[in-house]
DNA sequence: TAATATATATAGATAAAACCTATTAATAAC
DNA sequence: GTTATTAATAGGTTTTATCTATATATATTA
């Protein structure tokens, strides 16, 4: 059995004629007969009773014929489904992002985003590195916002830019008084930590570890957000490291809390996009990861060369 | 596009690996990988993602591999068609009979039939010979018993028997004291006729043309069953003719009706099954027409040579 | 680090099929 | 009887699906 033949058939049926069916079909009345007597001999039952003067569609031909309708149709359909996705924004695009990134990276381009190609759509899955990556592994996401390098064996990745680490501390804090940050001073501070699990955690520990606390033990720094790490920092207990475009003016005036960036190379983290090494239609990614940067603040340091 | 190539997708995305659902398919895996690739290529979108540690389908295959599935299924289905229709008797056979015979002629092989083939449906419809003639054509019945002849390029007929003619009067009517009843005995009387259209009609009047009165005129003996012409008679108005299937024992001793058969050549009727020249199951005719003839009474004189 | 195992892709050759043109056969219309 | 119409048949060509053998890439094991 075959598509072509049963769109024969269909035609035949529609056109009550072979000939008429065969030119419907782009093909020639032998071929189109040919492959119509075949079918029948495959399935072992008439289809068509005809004659030089009638055709008529037997009994077992019309329950055929409808069947045979329907899979042409879905065919047509899958037809219909890959001009659609031709274009390569027809289904949304499945985007993990970090959750230390996530709240201050989306609101810089999603509009532009919108503007630039109105017919894009993205979806969001704010989550942890762990499982942004088992995702994007099943297939579940299209790509990945992460701050940690991957296995360039089993993903490709568009490195974006170096974003760095300021320390956020109260205002009545000792590290006021130092005027060039550097991590060695920040080490005998209290250090606010986020949850396991969250990049930022440990992006932080390997940038200052403090060797007068201990970690494991510090229970009460294992918040969920940046934010409750902001709060803490303003009811005035510890600092915490804080990437570059999470930070907000308010913190200053609002809120007694200062901010200074910490000058050394290491203190910073590389923001890239990850997708599966054969994912299709990687050239949106591209266009994705330029827009990204184009709207990226000028606190962070770019490092797309396109 | 190919029913083929679908049913390698499914099972592909069922098998979840290239190699296994080359095995389910029976065939090499070069040969689906490169189906597959084709069907790609064809729709210009990727179904799977595919490297040698990892298999994914993406949104588009989704999409695709469930009409894909749609589509399979209604092929297996259409096998499955064609299986059950193996079965001659798979569907019911559609077969008119005029209204002169088949209350008589039903009953005598029906339930032989559906003794012998258990599995056999017969669907009838009584109409006048035009309208079967006409649903013969168009494929709405697969046969017709029918007592006209019938045009020999068009259709094959099997001639199942001949049915004598019997003139059916009252018990006071002159035709009582008539030994051998002939055509010419009947002219002198009342003829009581069938609606137009009926066969019989114009078969009585071939019989006996009554010259001494108006047909077209007579427009009360234009009845549509024979039991009415046989109740007219009971009033004790005229004559009619009974084809001998028809003949009912209890008439005579119920009604005071009197029947005798009319000993011409050309009083009776050839009953004749029909059927399109290209009837696929013209086999099930044969064997219901031997049917037939085995079970009619020994007042007709078979046709049928086996 | 090398060897082995596993999965998919590629290359080249062969077999199967779909297709075409030309013709035949049967019937209908004139 | 001739012409027109429709489907079937015959024979040859092109296309396509398929195979085996091999390559490539990755993961696992020694």
């Amino acid at each position: 059995m075959n598509l072509r033949d049963l769109s024969y058939i269909v035609a035949v049926a529609e056109q009550g004629s072979f000939i008429k069916a065969a030119k419907v079909c782009n093909v020639s009345q032998p071929t189109l007969s040919g492959q119509i007597k075949k079918l029948e001999e495959y399935l072992g039952n008439q289809i068509f009773e005809r004659s030089t003067k009638s055709l008529s569609v037997t009994k077992f031909g019309e329950q055929v014929i409808e069947k045979a309708r329907a899979i042409t149709d879905d065919a047509d359909q899958i037809t219909k489904l890959s001009k659609e996705n031709s274009d390569p924004w027809s289904s949304p695009l499945r985007l993990g992002i970090i959750p230390t990134l996530g709240p201050y990276l989306i609101p810089k381009f999603f509009l532009e985003l919108k503007h630039k190609i109105p017919g894009s759509k993205v979806f969001f899955d704010e989550n942890i590195t762990e499982n942004l990556l088992r995702k994007l592994s099943s297939g579940e996401l299209d790509a990945v916002l992460l701050a940690t390098d991957v296995d360039k064996q089993k993903f490709n990745n568009i490195d974006l830019f170096e974003e760095p680490f300021w320390a956020a501390f109260h205002k009545d804090s000792n590290l006021r008084n130092i005027d060039n940050l550097k991590s060695s001073d920040l080490k005998k501070e209290r250090m606010l930590l986020l949850h396991d699990g969250h990049c930022l955690r440990d992006q932080a520990l390997r940038v200052c570890s403090p060797k007068d606390i201990d970690i494991e033990q510090n229970l009460d720094t294992r918040a969920t957000s940046l934010e409750t790490l902001i709060n803490i920092v303003a009811a005035g207990e510890g600092f915490t490291l804080i990437p570059a475009l999470a930070l907000q003016s308010s913190w200053t005036t609002d809120m007694g809390i200062f901010v200074g960036k910490i000058n050394e190379k290491q203190a910073s983290r590389k923001i890239s996009l990850i997708y599966r090494k054969k994912f299709a239609k990687y050239k949106l990614l591209k266009e994705l990861a330029s827009m990204i940067v184009e709207q990226s603040p000028n606190t962070v340091k770019i490092l797309l060369n396109k």
